[in-house]
DNA sequence: CTAGGATTTAGAGCGTGCTCGAAGTCAAGC
DNA sequence: GCTTGACTTCGAGCACGCTCTAAATCCTAG
């Protein structure tokens, strides 16, 4: 029989057996995974392959019910192309501007980091600092 | 009275009053906020900055515990910024590693905005497609 | 003085995204 | 054929981070 069974499935993806049957009860696996004669999945690099492309849209923050509207266009076929198009766009926004947002707040950690760094190197020559600068650098 | 209501804080810091007092409770917030005689809080400046810091590290997805054990670091007064920094470069670490992949994932979305767009701009042209062209665009 | 809106507490409830458990089925090795 | 372990479904449970409710109290405007 072609295809992996789903514990391999998870090993390829990443992602756990349990998470992958949740993504296709949830509507996100747009094609659909053969079954042995016994009922048990068996993925083809076609399905591991969309399963990576919802990890990374997940990984993006994409949300769940997002991702199944997605999965409900592509499987809808060619014609709404304008539609996918724009819900991408959409989440390219989102994703962009958390990006943004990642970095200036990366600022206000490496700004404390200074600080600590700063902190510990005069540590070294006087354990003492005055109240007002604590509170000031906290 | 000096400072501000719940009401004006939550305005100032952009976090709900709801949320104003969870994270008091939940230990994060190391200033310790004014009260009126009867009971109500009062923000000053320094609280308010505090919790400004605190939404900034909840932006870069630092955990409420984590945040409870930096509050409880900085609470304990100068000493410890050999475990405070050792705290923060741990979560730089994490920050810069989910910058990284969302760059990544970044490229993902943005390919699929071109295909889509190809696909857009040649459906003007001709709505048909082949089989296997839908099948490895998806 | 009073009415009504803001604030207080403790605790319950909720949305999201998994994660797990139970009970049963399938299949590969002995 | 039997055992053993992977797999099935379905629904419950969980962790997180809020978010809201209820009932009481406060405070300000009129």
């Amino acid at each position: 029989m072609a295809g992996v069974s789903i514990a391999e499935a998870a090993r390829r993806t990443g992602v756990s057996v349990h998470t992958l049957r949740y993504y296709e009860r949830a509507g996100l696996v747009v094609t659909k995974v053969d079954r042995t004669s016994g009922g048990r999945r068996r993925y083809r690099q076609l399905d591991l392959d969309w399963i990576v492309v919802c990890t990374r849209l997940r990984a993006t923050g994409m949300p769940i019910r997002t991702m199944r509207r997605y999965a409900e266009l592509v499987s809808a076929g060619p014609g709404n192309e304008q539609e996918r198009l724009a819900l991408m766009e959409a989440h390219r926004v989102e994703v962009t501007a958390k990006l943004a947002e990642l970095q200036e707040n990366l600022k206000v950690i490496d700004h404390k980091i200074d600080v600590y760094r700063g902190r510990l190197a005069a540590g070294e020559a006087d354990q003492l600092w005055a109240p007002d600068r604590q509170a000031a650098t906290r």
